[in-house]
Parts: C-alpha cells; sequence; structure tokens
DNA sequence: ACGTTGATTCAACGACTGTAGAATGACTTG
DNA sequence: CAAGTCATTCTACAGTCGTTGAATCAACGT
C-alpha cells in the first residue's frame, strides 16, 4: 500500500520491507500499550500481513519483542569529568527531544517484561552507571549512578508515559537547565560537603556533541 | 488461617474477611505483575476462593483494580517554603522505607492502564504540582513541579521496579542526602539566578573554576 | 421446625490469544 | 516453458481469559 506493489520487487527485498513494515508497526504497538496488549494479531493487521507471517519471520512474540526494541546506544564517550554532567544531559536531552518511539517500548514494557527490564537497566548502566562509576567509583558511585539513572528514567516516565503537566509539553531546554544543577551536585564527588544549591554554570550546553554520531534514523513509510 | 474458620461467623463480617483477603491477595498480584497478567482466577485461587465470587463482589476486573490500588496520601502540609524541597523528600523517604506494595501496584500498571496512570498523576499532583505550583505559580512552576514529579516516581521505579544496582539495596538517607540539593535546585525560585534575586539564603555561586580540583583517588572497584 | 437470605461454588460460554502446518501464488532459475 | 524457491495466506488447534447463571450450603429470623 505504501509503495507500489504493482510491479515485481527481488524477493530478498520484498522480505526486508515486510519485515521492517513489522517491525515498525510492532514497535509502535509496544510503544502505545505495552508487551501483554500487543497483540501479534494487531501487528500483523497494522503491517497487512497474516500474524503466520509474522511468526514466520520472527519465531515467536518474545522474539518479535526483542527485534523490536532493540536499541543500539551509543555509548557516552569518555572525557574530562567536568563534563560528565552536561554529556549525560545532552544524553537526555537528544532523547527527549527526537521520537522517542523505541524508548517507549521499553519503558512501557519494562515493569511487565523482564527482557525489556534488563534492557532499560543495561542501557542505563552503559550510560549513567557505568561512566559515573568510573569517575567517582566504589559504593558511592553506584549509588550516584543509581540517582542519576533513576532521574533521568524519571524525566522519560514523566514526560512520555505519565505525561505530567508541566513536563509533557515543556521546552526540552528548560527541563535542562532545571536538571543540570541536579546532575551536577549528583556527580560532583564534594556536592554531598555542602548542604547548599550549587548552581554551577561553568559550561554552556555542549551544542557540538561530544562525538560525532553517523546514526542514520529509520523512517516509517506512512 | 489467622482465623479458625470452623465456628460461625456472621455474615456481613465472614464476607468483609473474604472482600478483605481478596484485596490483599489483588495489591499483591497486581504489585507483582501489573494489571494485564493479573487474572481474576490467580487472585480467587491466591484468596482461596472461586473467581465468581470475586466477580460478583467487585462486579469487574476494572472495579476489582480499583478498589485495590485505592491510595489515600495525606497532603503535603503547607508550611514554609523554604522547608518546601525538605517535606517533600521527607514524603519521599517515608516511602522508600516503608513498604511500597500498593505503590508497587500503581507504578507496574501505570503504563498499560489508564485509571492507574491517571491516580499516580493526581496523587503526584496533589504532592509536588500542587505545593510547588502554589510556592511558585505560573509556567514555570508547572515544569518546576513536573521535574521534581519525575524525579519522584524515578527514584521510585529505579529502586523498586527497575531495582537500579546502586539504587535497590541503598540506605534511603543516603538517597536523600543526594536528592536535598537536587529538590532544593528545582523548588528555589533563584535557583536560575533571576535579576531581582533575593536571597533567602547565602548563596554563593562559587562557580570559578574548580579545575584544580583534589584528585586524591581514582579509585575503581573492580 | 420452617422458609429466606446471602455467601460461595460449579460448570460452562464466547471471545481472544499464540502458534503450527498445509496450501497458494509470485518470482527465479534451469 | 517447467521446476523450484520463497514470501505469504488459510485454516485450525489448544489454551486462557473474563464473565455468567444456576446450584449448594450455612446462617438467620420467625
Amino acid at each position: 500500500m505504501t509503495t507500489t506493489d504493482a510491479f515485481p520487487v527481488a524477493k530478498g527485498e520484498r522480505r526486508h520491507q515486510t519485515e521492517e513494515r513489522i517491525l515498525g508497526v510492532a514497535r509502535e504497538l509496544f510503544s502505545e500499550t505495552g508487551y501483554d496488549r500487543t497483540t501479534i494479531r494487531a501487528v500483523a493487521a497494522g503491517a497487512g500481513v497474516d500474524p503466520a507471517l509474522v511468526m514466520h519471520y520472527f519465531g515467536s512474540k518474545e522474539n518479535l519483542f526483542g527485534a523490536a526494541i532493540r536499541v543500539d546506544m551509543e555509548d557516552v564517550v569518555v572525557g574530562p569529568e567536568e563534563e560528565l554532567a552536561d554529556r549525560l544531559l545532552a544524553k537526555l536531552e537528544q532523547k527527549l527531544e527526537g521520537e522517542p518511539e523505541a524508548q517507549l517500548a521499553l519503558l512501557r514494557s519494562m515493569l511487565t517484561h523482564d527482557q525489556a527490564a534488563e534492557a532499560v537497566r543495561a542501557a542505563l548502566r552503559r550510560e549513567c552507571g557505568q561512566v559515573v562509576g568510573n569517575a567517582i567509583g566504589g559504593e558511592a558511585g553506584s549509588l550516584r549512578a543509581g540517582v542519576l539513572s533513576a532521574m533521568t528514567v524519571g524525566v522519560m516516565v514523566g514526560r512520555y508515559l505519565l505525561q505530567l503537566e508541566g513536563l509533557k509539553d515543556a521546552d526540552p531546554k528548560e527541563i535542562m537547565e532545571l536538571l543540570r544543577p541536579c546532575f551536577h551536585s549528583v556527580v560532583d564527588r564534594d556536592a554531598e560537603t555542602r548542604k547548599t544549591v550549587r548552581p554551577s554554570r561553568s559550561k554552556p550546553a555542549p551544542e557540538a556533541g561530544p562525538k560525532a554520531r553517523p546514526r542514520s534514523k529509520r523512517g516509517r513509510a506512512g
């Protein structure tokens, strides 16, 4: 329907297109309604194919889910510690600006699906945990990484899932502005000695991004 | 099991007991597996009754869910603004310490169940939103309330649902210690360096270059 | 003793699910 | 053109779900 299916296409190509279409619908449905409520039949219907075809391609609903939520996070590159918080913030901002479909599928399913929960955990660990842990180290580092991860996922959940009043339509920049002191205070080692707020404005937002990310975004044909 | 069911009990009393037992199991299952995966049959089995009885009492699964997750939050009392953040923190700490069963049921179901999501939203709005909104007011207040709510729910989700490494076993006090500057920086009006700054407290703003940070150890626990 | 009420169970229906295997039909290769 | 391959569909099964209406059994007022 999207592409004219009147003239012949190479088989492999056609299969790839169909798979891609199925994955797109699956991601969409998983992100909207979570794992349980997303039925293979609905995915198939959305993709305009037979449910059995989805099974034939992905083997099981579980596999389809795994393929749909596969996220390949580019890791937050290591760099000077002072910019650590800003780098994490930039990462979060990028997620708040981009289309959160894949992330949403993860978030929405992470509570009922162990595989999704582990994926979220791994992603957070890679993004926040490892970096912060390396920078700070020890048990305190782990705790700080956890708090950082919690704040990150909290903002995502609040904005996209819960759609909290002041968050769902807010400008990511403003959110970042509010979050920056928080992240800094958690990352900074010596922040726990001083109870007062430290509005560290040492760095403007690292708009250039830490590293070139030649990531191409797959768009859905619609 | 607690009371011997060998001798007769008044009808109303017995019904009440059964209802209470059903609700307990329902809450437990909803919190463990969420709305969809919790079946009326499982609840009935857990309570030692027939599934039809659950239906007879609560009318539908939807109603049972509503009755199970009903939360009566005591509102955060109004008070001096300076302590606002601390009051919210205390609230969160109390939740982190207490048994989170009811909250968990909410959290775990809020993603797939609109009713649960609305309940969470209402609770957050009451606890964070309204108070902070009143204290700050306007659109900025709404945003700050949203961020505050996001952080709160993020910590809950990270600790109980995601069970993040550094968070699940952490001492609530330590989490609070890390969160306090964050909450303060979000609540405080002048945290974003307003022109008409009204320093309710000493605000040094020492953003001078701390590049020569004492770098004693860069410990890295394996 | 009675009949009545209400708590509780039994058995079953209809809908929906994930999944499997045979069948169809278009594209490819000889 | 014939045979083969592969994407795709059709049909169906076995299971589970929420829900229902009739049936059971104990407690109650008379």
